[in-house]
DNA sequence: AATGAATGAGAGTTCATTCAT
DNA sequence: TATGAATGAACTCTCATTCAT
């Protein structure tokens, strides 16, 4: 395992091992420096993995000392649950406001609707937090029950919500019956692939291929989701 | 200091912390260690992660000593390329030897081909040492680049070869010119959803999800797949 | 972090490491708040001992800020050198103005004159602030030179001077001329024998013992001390 | 609180903050290891507290290194608790097999007995062990219920037994009923003293106490212990 | 090949003390 | 005076790795 060469202030590369020290700016407002200690402590964490972070890193990123962090949080597991919750309530997969089946009876077109998911949908996916979250929650949460606990639990209550929605449009005429309104989490697979993608695949590939995934996407979606023209 | 609890056969208890300490077969042939070992190593990385995994219980779980392992692997990290190399080959997701595109231009009929790929795909999500791989390769792979380089191009390279194959099958008007055929990708997707599934939710959840998804992703190929009929 | 309770006042619960906060009454008068701060440490140096004390918690028990009580004692060490030089003076052991000594050659009964001491020095034992304080002596006055030296010449002095009078009284024919008046430590030895049971033993059983030690002291005292009648 | 310098090889002088480096026998034995630890760890625990001592000079007193001491003791707390039960057996001040009250009714001169028993407490006083321990019940014991409850039991049922001696010894004759057999305590009670004195005063005068003390205590104990010769 | 005591380099955590406010 | 965020120096404990047996 890589060992960590003596810390270095103001390291402006890649430097794996020791983080960039922040400008030490004293006495900031409590939950300012929270703030700052947890975007520090994602990218830390998805960088290494929670076991290898280090407080210390995690510490200079956010410009304060190792016994500075810990006026803010009592432990490391401690600063990793504040994380997941702060990224997890707005933040995950299939959480999404305006999903397909808000379709009114009305004219409204499909593809409209349609396309707006899909730019909500894979906007997040050029958000880094949202990647490191995701990446962070599938490589460290079994090690974190409360944290996956929560996670579960909105997860269902996200698809069963979405899964009624689209019930309703299929009956309402909306939305033609098939394996998409089946199941809604057919219709957001895609984006977990592209998520994964971005996780495990290089950046070139990822940002070769997303756009791909995203056009072939809104074809799936229009080929099944539209009704029947009569 | 007695940490371990007197030695107990192949337990498959949670007791997280401590493994289990295997029979001590004295002097075995070294490949059948080699492959005890990397199973003890496969069950202590996927339960706690590279980092947080102990050489001490991955030797116990194989049935010797902190020493004797490392006559066999030189280090902890060699353990981890060791195991990500057996397990890569014939397992990651995507692989598979009889995809759908092998369709042929005569008669057989395409359900049975569609059931074929199915099966295969999720048997493998009920295999424990599948999911346990792919968790840990999302885990921890970035930490280890010559892992994930391999993992990248041979997931490339499947890719385009399914890819191919499945171009050939619309051209000979095997399969009908569709989403699912720009990007054999997303044919894949819904397997790759039951996985992350299988990692994340509960077992109960999983396992109540996975066979209802799976006749879905069925109706979802039957739908696209079979060509329009003249 | 939040590791203290809300406040309470005054309270005496055992709860082990954290301390109950005083209510805050800003800006008191100096010599108050040193008073405030001194009895916060002989409980948190004598609950804990004097490395494992926290300033903070002494604070909190004071009814201050950690960096308020620096306002008031440069150092830990400080604190606790005041502490003893406050307790010191009037308290220990074998400080007694009224010794059995004082007997006059009048008639004035000896028994009354034990009776005195008796009641004086047992009465001390109930003092917790006494007991702490003798416990804090012997844990941690090694630690603390000027502290021990202190007290080891008012010891030295306080036996002196004990003991002249004893002898005295022994010539004038008040005192009968035996072991205890050959030291008149040994005039002494039961009463530190119930402080030590009191540091060491359990409350129940040290409350049981002391009145039968105390009776028991006396009968000694009566036993040896009386002259010969002629 | 002194501050420890850069820790010496060998070390001679009675620098206090650094234990000097006992030569390393590598692989000892693990029972003659722990005893050196033991005797490593009181000296140090002795010499600074619990709190303050460091495990780190505690391995090198005994000959090894800190992650070495942690292979025989899984904490600081296991370590004390191992040393104070080592001590604590045979060893506390009021243990004694051979108590005054074994007198025979036959003509054993009593003189003999007393000396006995005078010798064998005394000499345990010249024990550094002895008094070292005694120095850390009393300081530390409050930390560790265990090891309180242990001594709290021990002694109680030592006082019950010898004091049960005792009062046959009077109902025989063969002692006197006296303020010394109502309460076998008081009988010791100058032992005490003279361990206090140890741990309180300097060399020199509780050198210089002690065997006056001594021949004090067997004047007591001979003016009351033996019966009224008819 | 195998054992397990031993090493040594961290890592998390604590806390006396400082200092900007 | 008082506050409490911040520092920095320990300290305990862990664990990959080595090596005498």
């Amino acid at each position: 395992m890589p060992k960590k060469p003596p810390s270095i202030l103001h390291a402006v590369a890649q430097d794996p091992g020791t983080a960039r020290r922040a400008p030490r700016n004293r006495r900031l407002p409590a939950h300012e420096r929270r703030d700052q200690i947890l975007d520090a402590a994602l990218h830390e964490f998805s960088e290494r993995g929670f076991g290898a972070a280090r407080m210390e890193d995690i510490a200079a990123r956010a410009g304060l000392s190792k016994g500075g962090l810990y006026a803010h949080f009592s432990s490391k597991s401690a600063v990793f649950k504040a994380l997941m919750q702060r990224m997890l309530l707005p933040n995950l997969l299939f959480d999404d406001q305006q999903p397909l089946a808000n379709t009114r009876p009305s004219g409204t077109a499909l593809a409209a609707l349609v396309d707006g998911f899909l730019e909500g949908a894979y906007a997040r996916l050029e958000d880094d937090r949202f990647i490191r979250t995701l990446h962070l929650l599938i490589a460290e949460g079994s090690r974190f029950p409360e944290v996956i606990r929560d996670w579960r639990a909105d997860h269902v209550r996200l698809i069963q919500s979405q899964q009624a929605m689209v019930q309703r449009a299929v009956q309402d005429g909306v939305l033609r019956d098939s394996a998409l309104t089946d199941m809604v989490q057919l219709i957001h697979a895609p984006i977990l692939l592209a998520a994964v993608l971005r996780i495990l695949q290089d950046d070139a590939y990822a940002r070769q291929v997303t756009p791909r995934l995203r056009a072939t996407h809104r074809r799936l979606l229009m080929e099944l989701l539209p009704p029947d023209s009569p």
